[in-house]
DNA sequence: TTCGCTTTTTGACAAATGTCAAAAGAAAGG
DNA sequence: CCTTTCTTTTGACATTTGTCAAAAAGCGAA
């Protein structure tokens, strides 16, 4: 728990109580590769913290799998989509790797949110810190070609191309497995 | 003021005394059409709400402009990434109509914070809500073809189509403007 | 209406990327 | 060590989209 501790001292420093209610509401899970966090169609009703592990979210298009995300280490889980509308999400979270999580359900974290004040601003702010990153990947998406991409990738997530196999790190810039294998050819 | 009043009410209703508190920090003001709410290179220390008119944001890349995001009544606005970083923003937002909007200061707000528990819940559950809503357009950028992105803008958003110029509209689609028309005129 | 300006359309061609199929390479299990 | 399976690379070609330039259409002001 040490782990989740630290990276959230990182965006906001909470009151011991606030901790401690926090850490009781949490549960430690294990899950083996290639098992599912979330599967489509039903609602995602925790949110996660991924201690140990690897992850991806991925959608099924036209019979194909498209990766949309990694996770690792150190970071936030859920389908965003599914735990704040409680609908079913469109997406898959899936273990590729043995993953250690610890996860709250959306009741418990919102009956903190009313008892701990600081909780609800640690969460404020972390979700803003996403968003930020998630315009960051639009912007890149929308304006830069498939190398540029690429090579922002090397630059920022570095630990992906060590990770992830060549077909999803394809999936993920939203270019086909052929076109990064030669892009990375010519680099 | 009515028009935010009510706009808040859909998302989280406060009480009377955090909206007396908020209502009190709030400025009005117009801009012309063709004026910038933001410039890229200043930091954006306002959060605003559009109760009329149109704006639009771009950054500028290689000489050309890249409309990343139109807003409507009834929106909120502000460079996200520098209000929340206090960084300067890379992007413009410019009045494509005069427009009346409610202005709040990052200090302002955030002293509304630690007052109103109330005040810092909606913001997090309109956050949520704007994530959600980049989500979307970011998968609809990742995975489906011009023709596809231009025929989901028909069914979610035709007021952009009356209120926005075909240069601009391709562009927030991340396409030339070339190719908007001929997708157009294929339909 | 007519002139001048901006926006939209069209054509010709180039560049980027996708698709399909097959070959090569790497990893895992017996 | 060999076989099987999965991943990556390569080739040939098709498709999508971009770029540049010019024509056409739309629009406001005199």
């Amino acid at each position: 728990m040490n782990a989740l501790y630290n990276c959230i001292s990182k965006y906001y420093p909470i009151t011991s109580e606030a901790w401690k209610a926090l850490s009781n509401a949490l549960t430690q899970i294990k899950i083996p590769r290639n098992s599912f966090l979330v599967k489509e169609g039903t609602v995602c009703n925790n949110l996660y913290f991924l201690e140990r592990g690897c992850l991806r979210g991925y959608y099924s298009l036209d019979g194909k799998e498209i990766t949309y995300w990694f996770g690792f280490e150190d970071n936030f889980v859920t389908s965003f989509y599914s735990f704040i509308s409680r609908k079913p999400a469109v997406e898959n979270i899936q273990a590729l790797e043995d993953s250690t999580l610890w996860s709250i359900s959306y009741e418990a974290l919102h009956l903190l949110f009313d008892a701990h004040h600081d909780l609800e601003r640690l969460v404020r702010i972390i979700n803003e810190q996403y968003y930020i990153r998630l315009e960051e990947r639009f912007m890149a998406m929308q304006f830069k070609t498939a190398k540029e991409r690429y090579e922002q990738l090397i630059e920022n997530s570095p630990h992906i191309l060590h990770r992830i196999s060549l077909g999803q790190t394809a999936s993920y810039l939203g270019i086909s497995q052929e076109t990064l294998s030669r892009i990375r050819s010519q680099v």
